[in-house]
DNA sequence: GACAATTGATACTTAATGAGTATCTTTATA
DNA sequence: TATAAAGATACTCATTAAGTATCAATTGTC
């Protein structure tokens, strides 16, 4: 099982890395050489985080990203939400309607009220207490 | 995201079924024609149950399965760790050694914690309680 | 004892999704 | 104008979830 996925969790290293260095604007090329992850995977990740105004961008010679949220106003939640979509515990098993009785079946009634405490959770994490 | 994958799901729903004709020895067949789910994948997910000794199976003519153990003495999180593994809510992000130092990443505790969370409410959850 | 109906074991196939690449376009700056 | 960056987007590869197929062993019934 996965809360986390590899853009995910790529993303928060990035971000850590973009924080640690406000004020500059920062290459992919500097990013790769900082975070050995793989460069076109690392693209993909900062433009979407960029596409979700979660970092600025600077494009031609010297471009790059900064933050454009402040670590305590960004939660894991929100990140996790940008990769993997609205958080969803369970996301198929619902969906296709395997219960017959949605409404009243207990193990989806149960499996929600623990996706809501998980949501909590995160919603509660601060990108700034874990940076 | 998957908290529980579908042959956990079926198992479930099996479980629940055998529970309320206790006394009799249930067959897939029959179980296939209450459920409407797949044969052969029912048929794996029954025998994985017994050999988990969570059913008793009989073999041969009017054969077929009843519960070994009582609902209340099973949890959820029992069947998700027979088909799901040792409950993990991330597998592989660790294990790959993505995070440079390990024991000091604020993240992983964070999600540990998360994880030890979840763990305990599928563990307070008896199947009796979602039948 | 033969037959039919069952489970046991196990290998295989298919579908879905996660992880990662490739490539062409646009923009800024030196 | 050349170069170094990001934007957009389509594609491939790897892994895992979901489901099938099949042969062997067992048991009740005629």
């Amino acid at each position: 099982m996965k809360l986390i996925t590899r853009d995910t969790d790529y993303a928060i290293k990035a971000f850590a890395y973009l924080s640690e260095n406000k004020g500059r604007i920062i290459s992919i090329t500097e990013l790769v050489e900082k975070l050995k992850e793989p460069k076109p995977f690392l693209r993909k990740i900062l433009q979407t985080l960029a596409n979700n105004k979660i970092l600025n961008s600077y494009k031609g010679k010297n471009g790059g990203f900064e933050l454009a949220v402040r670590p305590e106003n960004l939660t894991l939640l929100d990140i996790i939400e940008v990769f993997q979509g609205k958080f969803k515990i369970n996301d198929c098993l619902f969906k296709k309607d395997i219960c017959p009785n949605k409404s009243k079946c207990l193990l989806k009634s149960r499996i929600d009220s623990i996706e809501k405490q998980v949501e909590e959770e995160l919603k509660n994490t601060k990108l700034s207490s874990i940076l």
